[in-house]
DNA sequence: CAGGCGTTGCTGGA
DNA sequence: TCCAGCAACGCCTG
C-alpha cells in the first residue's frame, strides 16, 4: 500500500524555501453587412457623414466600430504593455484596437481525473498566476483607455468568430513557436487569408527568430550552446531603444454579439474555495517590471551573477531573480531584460559572461526555443533524431513516490514539496530530482518526470522544460549517464543542512528507501 | 575512422 | 577556496 512518509512532516524543517530576491531574489470582412442587410444603406451614409466629422463621432457611434478600421490585439503568450509590437501596430492607424484573450477550457477549467488540483493541462498555481497576469493586464489597458476582452472556447473558432462579428482588417499577435501555437496559427491564418485580414505577428518573444538562426546553420538547429552564441551573435534590435511604454490606445468598438466577460476568478472557473497553500509569485507584468528593477538596480550583483556551483544549499540564498515565470507568461520581456543587463556591462569594468551570467541565462532559453523549434518530436523519445532511445523503466508506483514526495531521501523530498507548494524551484533543485529520477536508481522516463515539471510548475515552458530533461536524463545533449547516477551521490558532498562534505554516508546509510518498493 | 570539440563532475595541487 | 587537468561520453569534421 501506499505510505505517506513519515520523513514528511519534517520536511518543513528543513531551511525554509527560497525566498523572493527583496526579502532574500485588407480588406474588412462582409459579415456584418450581410447580416445586417437594412443597415446596408445606413452604414454607408453614416461612413460619408463620418468621413468630415473629428474622429471622436466615430468611436462613440456602435455602428462604425464595424466600419472603422479597427484591429484585434490576440494575447496568448506576451502578456504584457512594454516591449509588445503587435500592440503597436495594432493600435498604429485603428480607429479601434480590440485586446482579446481567449480562455482555453482544456487549459482552466477543472479536471477532477488529474493528479494534482487543477485543469487537464495545468496546476492550480499556474492557472491562478495567468489569472492575476490577465488581470493587471486588463488593469493596464483600461489605464491607456482599453480594457482586455475575455472570451471562452478553442482559441481559433472563437477568434474566427470574433474576426467575422467585428469586420477588422488587422489580427495582431505575438510569434510563437510551441507546436500548440503553430497548429493553432496555422488554422487562423487560413481564414484570414482567405477573408483578406491582414495578420502581423513578430518575434518578440525570445531575442532571436528561432527560424532565422536555423537558416543560417543549413537548415539545422545548432545542438551546443557555443555554436549557438557563434550564430546568433547580438540581437539586431539591440542597436536602437526598445519601445516600453505607451501614452494611450485607440478605445475597444462595440463587441457586437460576441460573449466577452471580466477576468474570471478561480471559483468562477468552478473550483469552488481552493484550501490549499499558494505560490508566494504574484502574477502580472507589474510585479515582473518590480522584480526586474530591484535585481537589475543591484549592478554589483547582476555583473557578478555566475551559476551557482555545486552546493544545491544555495537555493536557498538570493541566487535567481525569479523571473522565469513572468518570461514564460511573457509577462516580461526577455528583450527588454537583455537591454536592460546591456547597460549595467556597459557600466561596470568586469562582467560575467555566457553561459554563465545573467544574459547567459536569456541566451539559454533562446537556444532551447531554436532546437525546440528545429526538431519534430522534440517532447517525445519516440521520433526525435536528437534522442537517445534508452529502454526506460516503467513503474507507476515508483513514479508516484518522486512526484508524491515519498522517496525518503530528505533532499529530493523537500525539493519535491516545494514543487508542488510553490511551482518554483531553483535550478539546482531541478537537477537534484530531475538526475534522480532518471538517471538513479528509479530510471524512470524523463517523458513522465517532464509531464509533472510542466502540470507543477509556474514557470514551465514547453521548448525548455523538454530540453532540459532531454539533458538531465542524458538523451541529447549530455550523455555522461555514469554520473550522478546513485542518489547516495546526493548525500555524499553534502550533509542535510548543505555543508561540503567530501566523504559522507552514514547519514544516508540510515535513510528509509521507500523509493526502492519497501513501503510502496 | 581518428581525432577534436563540447560538455559535466571529480581530483589534486597552489 | 580556486582553478587547471582529466575522465568520459557522443557528435562533428576531415
Amino acid at each position: 500500500m501506499v505510505q505517506v512518509s513519515p520523513l514528511l512532516h519534517k520536511i518543513h524543517l528543513y531551511p525554509p524555501y527560497p525566498t523572493p530576491r527583496t526579502s532574500l531574489a485588407s480588406q474588412r470582412h462582409p459579415t456584418r453587412f450581410f447580416k445586417a442587410t437594412p443597415l446596408i444603406f445606413d452604414d454607408a451614409m453614416q461612413l460619408l457623414l463620418c468621413l468630415s466629422k473629428p474622429a471622436q463621432h466615430l468611436k462613440k457611434n456602435p455602428l462604425m466600430a464595424a466600419s472603422g478600421s479597427g484591429s484585434i490585439m490576440w494575447f496568448r503568450k506576451g502578456l504584457r504593455i512594454h516591449d509588445n509590437p503587435a500592440l503597436e501596430y495594432a493600435s498604429k492607424g485603428s480607429d479601434f484596437v480590440y485586446p482579446v484573450f481567449v480562455i482555453d477550457p482544456h487549459y482552466m477549467e477543472p479536471d477532477p481525473k488529474a493528479f494534482s488540483p487543477g485543469s487537464k493541462l495545468a496546476g492550480l498555481n499556474r492557472i491562478r498566476f495567468l489569472l492575476e497576469s490577465l488581470v493587471d493586464l486588463d488593469t493596464s489597458l483600461k489605464k491607456l483607455g482599453s480594457r482586455l476582452l475575455i472570451s471562452k472556447g478553442e482559441p481559433g473558432q472563437v477568434l474566427i468568430q470574433c474576426l467575422k462579428e467585428w469586420g477588422v482588417k488587422k489580427l495582431c499577435y505575438e510569434h510563437d513557436t510551441d507546436p500548440y501555437y503553430q497548429a493553432l496559427d496555422i488554422k487562423v491564418k487560413e481564414y484570414t487569408s482567405a477573408a483578406g485580414i491582414e495578420v502581423f505577428s513578430p518575434v518578440s518573444h525570445t531575442l532571436f527568430n528561432p527560424a532565422d538562426i536555423i537558416q543560417r546553420n543549413g537548415g539545422k538547429p545548432p545542438l551546443t550552446y557555443q555554436s549557438f552564441l557563434k550564430l546568433a551573435g547580438q540581437p539586431s534590435w539591440l542597436s536602437s531603444p526598445l519601445l516600453t511604454s505607451i501614452s494611450s490606445l485607440p478605445p475597444v468598438g462595440d463587441v457586437g454579439s460576441c460573449e466577452i466577460s471580466e477576468v474570471p476568478t478561480i471559483k468562477d472557473l468552478g473550483y469552488g474555495d481552493i484550501e490549499q497553500e499558494w505560490t508566494p509569485f504574484r502574477g502580472g507584468e507589474s510585479e515582473a517590471l518590480k522584480r526586474l528593477k530591484e535585481s537589475v538596480s543591484d549592478k554589483n550583483w547582476v555583473a557578478n551573477f555566475e551559476k551557482p556551483k555545486g552546493n544545491p544549499s544555495l537555493f536557498v540564498k538570493p541566487a535567481t531573480t525569479v523571473l522565469s515565470p513572468y518570461l514564460k507568461f511573457g509577462c516580461l520581456s526577455s528583450r527588454y531584460f537583455y537591454q536592460c543587463l546591456q547597460d549595467v556591462y556597459k557600466n561596470v569594468q568586469k562582467h560575467t559572461s555566457p553561459p554563465v551570467s545573467l544574459a547567459g541565462q536569456l541566451l539559454w532559453r533562446d537556444f532551447f526555443y531554436t532546437v525546440a523549434f528545429g526538431t519534430p518530436n522534440f517532447d517525445r523519445m519516440k521520433g526525435n533524431k536528437l534522442c537517445k532511445q534508452i529502454p526506460w523503466n516503467d513503474d507507476d508506483e515508483l513514479l508516484a513516490a518522486w512526484s508524491e514526495a515519498r522517496t525518503g531521501y530528505p533532499w529530493i523530498d523537500a525539493i519535491m514539496v516545494q514543487l508542488r507548494t510553490w511551482g518554483w524551484m531553483h535550478h539546482l533543485a531541478r537537477h537534484s530530482v530531475a538526475c534522480f529520477l532518471t538517471r538513479g536508481d528509479l530510471f524512470l522516463h524523463w517523458e513522465r518526470g517532464r509531464d509533472v515539471f510542466e502540470r507543477l510548475l509556474i514557470d514551465s515552458d514547453w521548448a525548455i522544460n523538454n530540453g532540459n530533461w532531454l539533458w538531465l536524463s542524458c538523451s541529447s545533449f549530455f550523455y555522461q549517464y555514469n554520473r550522478i547516477y546513485s542518489p547516495i551521490s546526493f548525500g555524499k558532498k553534502y550533509d542535510p543542512n548543505g555543508n561540503y562534505i567530501r566523504h559522507f554516508l552514514p547519514v544516508l546509510k540510515e535513510m528509509p528507501r521507500y523509493a526502492k518498493g519497501v513501503h510502496i
